[in-house]
DNA sequence: GCATCTGATAAGGATAACTTATTGGAATGA
DNA sequence: TCATTCCAATAAGTTATCCTTATCAGATGC
């Protein structure tokens, strides 16, 4: 069989016109060198060598064949160049995936500090359902999925990064003093937004809200947080904002976030990936950064 | 050390992402392949396949590797086609050169059989003088070279084409019975047409006709035959026309060819080559055309 | 709970590859 | 002319590698 073994002391051949210096370069004998040749020329059934009492030339398919060779072992060079990158932490290819509650305010901090810290590693990001993208992590089509715990899969594994308090968007024409507290009970008879069915964000606020029997008759649920504050603005009703949304959506004066009274409604977010991914320790390391930019 | 084998292996685990089968088709049991794909993440220092119960996948890192992997593997089944290719009797690169009395009269009739015959064939001409084709043959920029022997070389082997019989030409003007066989004596007197120095065929000439003495001073020496002859058809002097020049050259009715007595002056042509080159075979088969081309 | 399927592991034998020492053939130089 | 030198090939023996069969361990499904 064709070896690369062959291929590099041919090449060294090729480069020395001599054998035993061709030997030398390669760290083995004459002899063994010998023998690689001569097993590459019998493997092609071809003469690349000339051999001469006093010096040796290759034969214009040696000369081709050479060539072939350099290429193919810069391509192996490449190879191993390319592995010992991507065995670096947190570097090479890593397919992220994240809920649409978090993505657009987690990203503009997460994606600079991860560029910043770790410049090897390519994120290619997905942003969906936590259904799809579970399914699409037990499927192998995603590496990682940040969203909100728990998700209780035996064969994945989650990794906690930080607890999103939960506060109520108000319109601020009801004139409520901000410091007050909220409790559940607050919400009887409000007209909770939600967004549409299949947010783990609509699950998490009603089963927060689930025992009070608010009214909830006229949603049939929005795309978007942004489309349900633009709602809360305009004095529809009201809904459960995550805290981490806060910073980027409420530019609005017309919204007037309050805080729950404690024991204040959470939700807790996490990485999720595969128990048998051996990127374990990327994994690690990416929940470290995430929870260096949420604080 | 990464090998070829590794890379095959791997391969094959990517396209049937099952141990087992990929094994089935390296023609390998199942534990060879486990430990080389092993030895392969080891040596390159990071997972490539996720190993999980039922089923594996390969690491983003894992499918970037394989497709470098498989373009490697092709690029090694390129080089084994060309090897095979190149094996053929008369295939690959050849570079011939050529004496300039023979290159415009063989090579329209060698180039079209080689072709035919020989389709794998690349041939790579050079024309000069054979004293410039001898060093080049020698120094390993020319393969082969076609001129007139002996050129008794310890180093090269000759092998003998045919013999290329003189003929005298001389202007139409002087009326002599085409029928006449020619001695040496005959040119007495004449002005005898020379090649410039350097040109076998000069040299050729003169051993011919040196013990004559006859007129030469006027000849500073043409750079082709095609020159001489014109010189010939314009009355200047005779001079000695191998005969294979004769069907191009002679459709110039102001020159009459002669044929000399026995023993006719003749030229042998050959082929020559380096006594340890391996393409003896190649040269062999080459040698044979050449005598088909010039019955 | 038992049969089945997966890949990993273990032990032993075959093969391949390397080493040193030597040979053979040609060129070099006294 | 003959000894010397140079270079690659060859020989012999050891080592390392690789593969095989047999077995294991974990998970799955009837």
């Amino acid at each position: 069989m064709l070896t690369f073994k062959q291929l590099r002391y041919f090449v060294a051949v090729q480069q020395h016109l001599h054998f035993g210096n061709a030997a030398d370069e390669v760290c083995v004998s004459q002899p063994a060198l010998s023998m690689q040749i001569r097993d590459l020329e019998k493997e092609l059934g071809l003469s690349l060598v000339e051999r001469n009492a006093r010096s040796i030339r290759l034969t214009p398919s040696g000369e081709e064949i050479a060539k072939r060779a350099s290429h193919i072992l810069r391509q192996m060079q490449d190879l191993k160049d390319y592995a010992e990158h991507a065995a670096l932490p947190l570097s090479g290819k890593i397919r992220l995936g994240i809920i649409p509650s978090l993505a657009p305010y987690i990203l503009p901090k997460l994606l600079p500090a991860l560029t910043k810290q770790y410049p090897d590693l390519q994120l290619e990001l997905r942003e969906t359902l936590t259904a799809s993208l579970v399914s699409e992590l037990k499927h192998g089509s995603l590496d990682v999925i940040l969203a909100a715990l728990p998700i209780e899969e035996p064969d994945l594994e989650e990794e906690p990064i930080f607890e999103d308090q939960f506060l109520l968007a108000v319109s601020s024409s009801r004139k409520i003093d901000e410091r007050k507290r909220m409790g559940a009970t607050d919400l009887h008879g409000e007209n909770l937004l939600l967004l549409e069915e299949g947010h783990c964000l609509r699950d998490q606020t009603l089963s927060f809200c689930g025992s009070i029997g608010q009214n909830q008759s006229a949603n049939l649920g929005a795309t978007s947080i942004a489309t349900v504050l633009h709602m809360v603005a305009s004095g529809y009703g009201v809904t459960v904002l995550p805290e981490i949304c806060a910073d980027t959506e409420i530019a609005d004066e017309r919204i007037t976030l309050l805080r729950f009274a404690e024991p204040q409604p959470s939700r807790r977010i996490g990485l999720i990936w595969r128990k048998t991914s051996p990127r374990n320790d990327d994994f690690i390391a990416l929940a470290e950064c995430l929870r260096d930019v949420t604080n």
